[in-house]
DNA sequence: ATCCTTGCAAAGTGTTTGCATCGAG
DNA sequence: CTCGATGCAAACACTTTGCAAGGAT
């Protein structure tokens, strides 16, 4: 019925707008990499990692090296399109900050598996707590740690 | 009054209880390292990087390689007695699973920074859902992510 | 005597930097 | 023509492994 779906684009383009203001406030340009690199970055849903890009941009045949991804995920970063996750893991992990579909996390501190589970607003007690120190608020993610089933039976 | 404060050891006590099973389990021995380190690691309040504790055993001079404090603090993780606790940071950062005074984190994207507020229990929301699955849950905390005042200031 | 522990040095892994070249404005 | 972007190779930082010596049971 409608003429095309300007619900998910608007996200983008917001983020995109959010991208090229940092770039032109501080002289970089607007480059073939950065494109790149902005639209694949916003196709992914969930967290990634730089090798997991590098590797996805060269399947599609898009020519960046692994310095370049680098350099361009801290313009994200730096820009705020992009955040990083975190896990007890060797690499970053990164993910949009416009959150898609809220969920969290319970990692197993035995074999590193996690499991997720949606966001449930419950968090808001502690909003009043961190904007009166000044923090601005972009949002929020919750880890439970433990123990999860099959190492569980492992164990007993 | 009280004869001694049975209260702070008792929950060390537990650890190194749980520590020690995990050894005898494992078949492995209860070595000057992993007691210094165990020692050591009890000490600390709040989050270290493996670099911190081997600094701090050097400066006491207590001898321990850099190998030994890594290897030490996979079998803590491996006990249950640490675990990691995610920063965006390139390092790996670990406390105790025992928390004594449960904080949660705000960071800032923009500067890397983040400020500490007091746990609020507001939580058990997501425990039915998580221990449905399986999983054991021994401890959370929460992210906040944002932007800190010092980095509003600096954008306005 | 066996098997775990430790330290040293070396190897890995993920990430960053230096430098020369390319390319946009 | 100037200054940023990029790729390559090298450098880095943190962590892990191999190996030989030392120590506990």
């Amino acid at each position: 019925m409608s003429r095309f779906d300007s619900r998910s684009t608007s996200k983008i383009d917001q983020e995109r707008g959010r991208f090229l203001k940092h770039l032109a406030r501080t002289g970089l340009r607007v480059s073939r990499g950065r494109e790149l690199i902005f639209n694949e970055v916003m196709q992914i849903h969930g967290h990634f990692t730089a090798e997991q890009l590098t590797k996805k941009c060269q399947k599609k045949n898009l020519k960046v090296s692994r310095p370049t991804v680098f350099r361009i995920l801290h313009d994200l970063l730096a820009a705020g399109v992009i955040r990083e996750t975190a896990f007890g893991d060797k690499h970053r992990h990164f993910e949009h900050v416009y959150d898609e579909k809220p969920h969290h996390h319970a990692f197993c501190i035995y074999c590193h598996g996690f499991i997720e589970f949606p966001d449930m607003k419950e968090d808001m007690v502690y909003h009043s707590i961190i904007e009166k120190k000044g923090f601005k608020i972009l949002g929020h993610e919750m880890h439970f740690y433990g123990m999860c089933r099959k190492c569980q039976e492992k164990a007993a």
